[in-house]
DNA sequence: GGCTGGCACTCGGTACCATTGAGTGCCAAC
DNA sequence: GTTGGCACTCAATGGTACCGAGTGCCAGCC
């Protein structure tokens, strides 16, 4: 057993990346004819058939059914990933839409990560997923409060990475402007540069408790709990993809869950995090820890704001995805992502 | 012809009833012996045949092919909506779960609404879909200028209805503190009142251009730009269980394409406009003009923001739903969500 | 030793029956 | 007008035969 698990030599792992790239262009089970014509690897069909049955005795391959061809294993796509697809470059038009995208694209965090998820939707023919930047990191830049009905106020804190968090109070009495302009300044002197994970309680003033200092409290208690519970935004694009990709996982719900998946946006936040890498990671079916993600693949790198470390852009896709091409497009958006918020 | 026309008499009405009961149920085509059996009509299965057969003949029901049962046409489904399911009322624990919500729910805007489309497909068992408030309509409450960086300021406006605009403003040399305040003490009193459509360009100032002009140009560009685009924010909410339901259309296919339209928020957000109508309207299949929704119903009505129309809170699911209980769900929500959004 | 052509074997897919049974339409009788 | 009876239809089911892509193995060749 212990040679037979050495690195395959070339002629087995050409074979395997044939039957890779076969599959991903055919979704059929590939055959050893098939390879034996289409590649020229001088060899015939009977060497190619020995040694797939090695490929498939070392785990690389599998058979659907005895008289079937192969396809990947899990374990086969890995080594394939790691082998073949490292370098690879957008093709042109392609690397010529991601420029263009940026050049016109919209300003405004939200806004602009949302249509980079588009982007890389319809780059990837897979669903996109993008986790925006930590509130938590980034520090109030400006707080304003703004008193929409007598007894409504709403607070408005500007984050220095661009993102605003908003808070709804109601309040058991009405507040005059002059409280609202006094809890606006009190809260400013507290908050700026402050981060929102890290607000602290308002210092207490002497004498009773006035009309702005609970709308001061009542405004740090709510971002607080905003910061804590809604952690990073994630932006979801083309997740219809997984529905006409159904095919291609091993049962129509399978689809649907991780359709239901992609709309749980705080354990996508976690998931994201978990894999992410340094630089762009693969993660290969069985190789997640959640048995929900058994039949599909994720392609996933950090993306930079201010040269700090900003969020995550991924894809998400069926195991039998070009891997090629999806590195590639999520290398290329992150690196432009990246560029386009450190100007 | 002009006498199979008028309107069905109670047995033939109470027939069809049954029809959609059970198929909505079963998604089985209906047999003349269920009915017979199940329903209390006093008659054999042989009436309810021939009954049966003069409902085919005005296209209320169908038959998939000849030696199976009936299922409902969209003919069939508007009449069982007209007739029988008006007054239906949530059952009481779904009507509780519903009254917890509210009373807990966030209070700021884009979570209200994103939260209530998720409780209306829980409820419903479809797909989910509220329209926000239009912003063009609501008036500016609050302009903030902040700067990120030296070059970099984010304006942000607050609506009288709770909403937020903001605009990125990337300049072509720095600008200091002293810049910004002045420009947002221009814009203040330029912007507050005004609905967001309908700002003016900002008034010309005697002298060459300053700085603070400059900014308060640009940014009343920005937001009368978004403000054209971005037109009313719209709000998914269990966009998997079409996959989920997947069967109960025509083909996979259609599913996925339902998601695709569920992603197009522009469209969507006109196509809601286009039906909606004073109370709880219902348009079934083939009723649509767009031939994407053939396949499908919706069930939408309008809430309340303050007494004003605010939006449209609605449900798409498969011709075969239970109208009864989306219809339901649906006044009862955008009942409640009215009485949340006028305190 | 490794490669190759040949050959028997496997087994999913397809086509082609026959059978079954739910459901209909029609009709004669009530 | 209603009903039970009956012949008829046709999707669904299951069994059989066949095809062919693809394999594994082996003897022969380089």
């Amino acid at each position: 057993m212990s040679e037979t698990e050495q690195a395959l030599d070339d002629r087995k792992s050409a074979i395997l990346r044939a039957i890779v790239e076969e599959y991903i262009g055919s979704a059929q089970p590939v055959g050893s004819q098939t390879i034996a014509q289409t590649r020229d690897l001088g060899v015939s069909a009977a060497t190619v058939r020995n040694e797939m049955s090695a490929l498939e005795r070392d785990g690389y391959i599998a058979q659907p059914h005895t008289s079937a061809g192969r396809i990947p294993t899990d374990k086969g796509y890995r080594f394939y990933v790691d082998r073949f697809t490292g370098e690879g470059s957008l093709p042109a038009p392609q690397r010529r839409e991601v420029a263009d995208f940026f050049t016109s694209a919209a300003r405004v965090m939200d806004d602009l990560l949302h249509d980079t998820s588009l982007l890389l939707a319809r780059l990837t023919s897979h669903a996109a997923v993008i986790v925006g930047p930590q509130p938590d990191v980034a520090v109030v830049c400006s707080v304003t409060l703004v008193r929409l009905q007598p007894r409504i106020i709403l607070a408005v804190a500007v984050l220095s990475n661009g993102a605003v968090e908003k808070d709804h109070v109601v309040l058991d009495h009405d507040v005059t402007d002059d409280d609202v302009a006094q809890a606006t300044a009190r809260l400013s002197q507290h908050l700026l540069g402050a981060t929102i994970a890290a607000i602290a309680d308002p210092p207490r003033r002497p004498g009773r408790p006035d009309v702005a200092q609970q709308l001061v409290v009542t405004v740090c208690e709510g971002l607080r709990r905003n910061a804590s519970i809604g952690s990073e935004p994630l932006f979801v694009g083309g997740a219809s993809r997984l529905a006409a990709e159904h095919e291609a996982f091993s049962n129509a719900r399978v689809a649907a869950h991780l359709l239901e998946l992609l709309e749980e946006h705080v354990v996508m936040v976690a998931l994201m995090r978990e894999l992410l890498g340094p630089g762009v990671t693969v993660r290969i079916g069985s190789e997640h820890a959640r048995d929900d993600l058994r039949d599909c693949s994720v392609v996933l790198a950090p993306y930079l704001i201010e040269g700090q470390p900003g969020g995550t852009v991924g894809v998400l896709g069926p195991t039998r995805m070009d891997y090629r091409q999806a590195q590639a497009a999520v290398a290329t958006v992150s690196r432009q992502l990246s560029r386009s918020l450190s100007p």
